[in-house]
DNA sequence: GCTATTTACTTAAACGGTTAAGTAAATTAT
DNA sequence: ATAATTTACTTAACCGTTTAAGTAAATAGC
């Protein structure tokens, strides 16, 4: 079945396509009379625009990306909604491209973006990227741009962000509060701005505390395989930490698992908190202590600065920096509860 | 600073736009020497076709759509990474869409589809479609359209499911073997042909073995503070089930808070099994038993059915069902851990 | 009653590519 | 040596909209 097009209303109502086109954006040019039957037609015949002709024209796609490392992940899929909340609002598209932590398809994604295929992006690196020109060359297009967490603070963009130096720094505190000595921080990336910040925090406790020879900055990768190997091997050495800050929720479950296996118990043998949004931390055995970022909110904070700059003519995103506090949710895994 | 076209490297090189766009589609029609020319230019200035102009004339965008219900279940996520892998190695674009299991979002959704956007369709209904006139249109406009997991077994494509009837069947035997008498299924649909093969599986077992007066089919909606007050009345009655059965994964998480709120123990007061692809699944309190589905596997068999219609010039996506077995992973939920 | 303005359109040129059809020059065939 | 074919392009139409510019008729202004 071939697709109901301006010029078939217009042979159909004897009226050039232009006429159309105006009665069905309620132009002022056209006559009640005529756009009423213009209209009517139109939902009769269930006319839907070309979504790539109007783009094409009017140099605009009403769309705006969300380029994010994956999807399984409480904060990622929070955001989301906060995004789409706003965007819905605005009557935007949101096209969701995951990057899988991969580099590359990061570059490919954002490069495909200069196409003009969307008006705006809203992002959240990889844990591998280490380099810019992808972000400055898509930057220099002028197509807006906001990141959200994991920030690439070379671009002068507005960003969101949580307290995270703040956060690394309470997370360690509390561990040492309920008395481990010897901390480490699980991270996936050693480029990330956000992981940076969290390190600083983290050590920055250490070093309020005086405490010394902690196992810094532990690097995880993205093969959940060779995590689940390397946590058990720092678990298994008689050397292994007392404490853990996880910077990352994934991380998570692959220490509790080997903490199972090596009949290590939570939070006797090993406290740990996690930087997570699952609502599933108060059922685990034991319940997670969490630092758990305001996702829903940070999406939506991003997408109306988005907005902002979408819907200005002459728009210019200044380097601004919006920091948003997280909780520290202490539970099971670092106070033995009752 | 304003994008290359075309029509710029015709200038520039003192050919035509017909020459530019044949040469970058490595035509025969254009002189090896020329080739070169062309492509080292449109390199040098990192030169970017505009999608739209492209889809608009070849009325094909190399996109597909994947619409789903949400993308917090690990179900869906891990869905959409067979969907992707499929895609990447055929060189098309994934967009994702959301429901928010919203009908109207789901109709709407559909409906701009119709306008061309994309090539071919993948999708999950809605827990709340009961009617599906918004499916029809898209497949009168023989946009190929292939459900996974949440089929809509009114239109004549293809489907992937998982064996939801023994799946239900398995795993209310499981409980009923456990010594269950007195088991709940909990739903959020009831129009979901999933939900009520899995529905249907669990009456079979409960009448094979005679089992009768079992709370049947409970159904909880999108609300997951109205969900967790509903799982509480029912854990609270006196005539209180002894087993449940879970098709959603997210209505588990309220289960087991709410037996931590009564002070109701897993698996001794109340076994549970629940439909779920969660890697955390063992290690909540207590572990969960699954029913896990193949999700991986079923994206990317949806997607390589999908390319099959997209790939063919006649194209026809028969009404075919291809079923998947899903797995029963027995864990501390049903059975009392060592 | 004649000019100025408004109304309600139409015409035609974009937007940025792709592609069918045409063509001049070079090559091959006979 | 001439016709047939191949090579390497160009021209122009087209995809389906939007929109600037033009226009004829109706209305308003004085």
């Amino acid at each position: 079945m071939d697709n109901i097009t301006l010029k078939m209303l217009a042979k159909e109502l004897n009226l050039s396509t232009a006429a159309i086109s105006k009665a069905l954006r309620d132009s002022h040019e056209i006559s009640t009379h005529t756009k009423q039957r213009v209209q009517e037609l139109a939902s009769r015949l269930n006319y839907i625009p070309n979504a790539y002709a109007g783009s094409l024209r009017r140099r605009k796609s009403k769309t705006i990306a969300v380029v994010l490392p994956e999807v399984a992940d409480s904060f990622f899929s929070l955001a989301i909604n906060g995004i789409e909340a706003i965007a819905e609002q605005k009557g935007y598209h949101v096209l969701i491209y995951l990057t899988h932590e991969n580099f590359s398809r990061e570059q490919a994604i954002l490069k495909d973006f200069q196409s003009g295929r969307v008006d705006g992006v809203l992002m959240s690196l990889t844990a591998e990227t280490a380099s810019y020109q992808h972000v400055c060359d898509l930057h220099a297009k002028d197509i807006p741009l906001v990141f959200f967490d994991r920030v690439c603070e070379e671009i002068n963009t507005a960003k969101i962000t949580t307290d995270d130096f703040e956060s690394g720094y309470k997370a360690t505190q509390h561990l040492i509060d309920c008395g481990c000595k010897k901390i480490a921080l699980l991270s996936i990336s050693n480029y990330l701005a956000i992981s940076n910040r969290r390190l600083d925090g983290y050590r920055q406790a250490l070093k309020d505390n005086n405490i010394k020879n902690s196992p810094i900055n532990i690097y995880c990768g993205n093969d959940n395989a060779v995590n689940y190997r390397f946590i058990q091997r720092i678990m298994s050495d008689k050397e292994r930490p007392d404490g853990i800050v996880a910077t990352v929720e994934k991380l998570t479950t692959d220490v509790y698992l080997v903490c199972k296996e090596l009949q290590l118990s939570i939070p006797q043998d090993l406290k740990i908190v996690s930087f997570s949004n699952l609502s599933s931390a108060d059922i685990l055995n034991p319940s997670l202590t969490t630092i758990t970022q305001p996702a829903f909110e940070m999406g939506k904070a991003a997408a109306v600065i988005l907005f902002k700059a979408l819907e200005k003519k002459s728009f210019t995103l200044r380097d601004e920096n919006y920091t948003m506090p997280s909780e520290l949710i202490i539970r099971g895994s670092t106070v033995l509860q009752k």
